[in-house]
DNA sequence: CGACCTTTGAAGCAT
DNA sequence: ATGCTTCAAAGGTCG
């Protein structure tokens, strides 16, 4: 049967690629260009130990058939991203043209990135679908037998537009020359369980395919009971501190951060450039603050590799990722808001550090002026260095001067009210209009899907007047219901109306 | 041993 | 105003 499987892609990649009528959109070219890169990831999955992924459960058409009816289709060109050039994602290629080659065309979007011979970013962190690990599937669409049953036309049954295909329903299984097709792991291979290997096990080197772990959803969550607990991927997070845990980066977040005494003091500047260069390269590097994200990977990434058996941290951010976009949106807004507490104390920080450098200057000033004959080391050595770090319960109510961001504010209403005014108000805030933009990404692709697959025209009836951004209790109920969760920030007026009166706009945009 | 990978989000810079 | 880039964490992997 795999060897079935395997032969009728190849066919499928073959017939196919001898279909197309343009040459732009035979893919696989530019596909195998990219494996020659020196990070070569096809390389690394052809391994032939690899081969036994095939052995798994007939799934092979998992990763493109999981969203057969989801048109999200405007995600998958999103800004290309630095690094964008990422080799696994070409392995997606050739499917996107096979089943709407022609039907993909559209006049408004001549050159999408995916018809480009560029980077195909296919899961744009910022772009995916956040639908993709929540939809379930028919057994239908595991059937070993009908891959190709996807590739029919990708027609929205419901508004007869040919729509692109979603990120999510690209194989890795038409990503090579017809000739490496048959070497490609099985896309579940390593999550599911085989010959007594452990769930989110993964041979040495074998896992270089991010989809296993993007795969990861709760439909899966069946597959991986043993090692990795359904709460895991599940939407319903029964495992996740729902209450207030202390989130380690909160309790004690600025020492990391707190960066030791500028070199900012007269006798740098003295010196000679190169010697600058070389203190400002010694000098200790202030930190970012943690986004959201970034604090929620924190606190899960042990029970994540505790969990299974992952232990790289790209494949384990992967999880982290298909994760985070199933938490609630409460879950999230908990993030959100520690986010927000931790941006608002370093800004405090950087201000009291700022007036406390000028004052020193002044002090050295004066000192300069009235004890020349002093030193003023002691004056410039002591000023500097911060203020204690604030515990989080002191510096709750010390973020007069953190402008709450709009997923901060918005993704948090559910979190205790703040102290000041961006709770009485939070529909004033200012949005970051980029952030807007890229939220009406996240929002367009989530209500596109949310669109498709209710006919109902549930979610364009809501009252697409909203100026402002949504706070969560005026979520439309489908939204909120909605497991995935996206930036709490939805300007439902620019969402829907783009989605619906241009639907590949989007894609044209974002493709430049 | 440093760079890479991988994720999302925020900040800063460039246009 | 908008878009792009960088970098926060983490640790296995690779050259």
């Amino acid at each position: 049967d795999l060897d079935e499987v395997k032969s009728s892609l190849v066919n499928e990649s073959e017939n196919q690629s001898s279909s197309s009528d343009s040459e732009a959109e035979r893919r696989p070219q530019p596909a195998r260009d990219t494996f020659q890169k020196p990070r070569d990831y096809f390389a690394e999955v052809r391994r032939p130990q690899d081969s036994a992924f095939f052995k798994g459960p007939p799934y092979p058409g998992y990763p493109f058939l999981m969203i057969p009816d989801l048109s999200s289709p405007y995600l998958s060109n999103g800004p290309l991203s630095p690094g964008g050039a990422r080799t696994y994602l070409q392995m997606k290629w050739p499917l996107l043209d096979v089943p709407s080659s022609a039907t993909v065309k559209d006049t408004r979007s001549p050159s999408p990135a995916h018809l480009s011979n560029k980077v195909p970013v296919v899961q744009h962190p910022h772009h995916m679908h956040p639908l993709t690990p929540l939809i379930t599937y028919s057994n239908d669409h595991f059937s070993p037998g009908s891959p190709p049953t996807h590739l029919s036309p990708d027609i929205d049954p419901k508004t007869g537009i040919p729509r692109p295909p979603h990120p999510s329903e690209l194989s890795p299984y038409y990503p090579l020359s017809p000739g490496a097709v048959g070497q490609i792991p099985h896309p579940l291979g390593w999550l599911v369980p085989q010959q007594g290997q452990p769930m989110y096990s993964l041979p040495p080197g074998g896992f270089r395919h991010p989809y296993p772990a993007l795969a990861m959803n709760a439909s899966m969550s069946s597959l991986v009971s043993s090692r990795f607990s359904p709460h895991m991927v599940a939407p319903a997070h029964p495992g996740l501190p729902t209450s207030g845990i202390p989130h380690p980066a909160i309790v004690s977040p600025i020492v990391k951060q707190e960066p030791a005494p500028p070199s900012l003091s007269p006798a740098v500047s003295a010196k000679s450039p190169v010697t600058v260069k070389k203190e400002e390269e010694k000098k200790p590097h202030v930190k970012k603050p943690l986004n959201a994200f970034m604090l929620y990977m924190k606190e899960m990434r042990a029970k994540v590799v505790a969990e299974c058996t992952l232990k790289e941290s790209a494949a384990i951010n992967q999880i982290l990722g298909r994760k985070w976009h199933n938490l609630s949106r409460e879950e999230q807004a908990k993030y959100y808001e520690l986010a927000r507490k931790e941006r608002g104390k370093k800004k405090k920080r950087k201000r009291e550090k700022q007036l406390s450098q000028t004052q020193s200057q002044q002090q050295v000033q004066e000192a300069e002026g009235a004890l020349a004959s002093k030193s003023k080391k002691p004056c410039v050595q002591y000023l500097p260095p911060e203020k204690p770090c604030d515990s989080p319960a002191s510096s709750h109510g010390s973020m007069l001067d953190s402008p709450a961001t709009p997923s901060a504010a918005l993704a948090s209403p559910a979190a205790p009210a703040a102290t000041h005014s961006e709770q009485a108000q939070p529909l004033s805030l200012t949005t970051k209009p980029e952030t807007r933009a890229q939220l009406a990404l996240h929002s367009a692709a989530f209500l596109s899907a949310k669109a498709a697959a209710s006919s109902s025209g549930q979610m364009g009836s809501q009252p697409p007047l909203l100026s402002r951004p949504l706070p969560l209790g005026s979520m439309p109920t489908a939204l909120l219901a909605s497991p995935p969760s996206f930036p709490a920030t939805l300007h439902a007026h620019q969402a829907l109306p783009v989605l619906q009166a241009q639907p590949l706009s989007l894609v044209t945009k974002s493709a430049h």
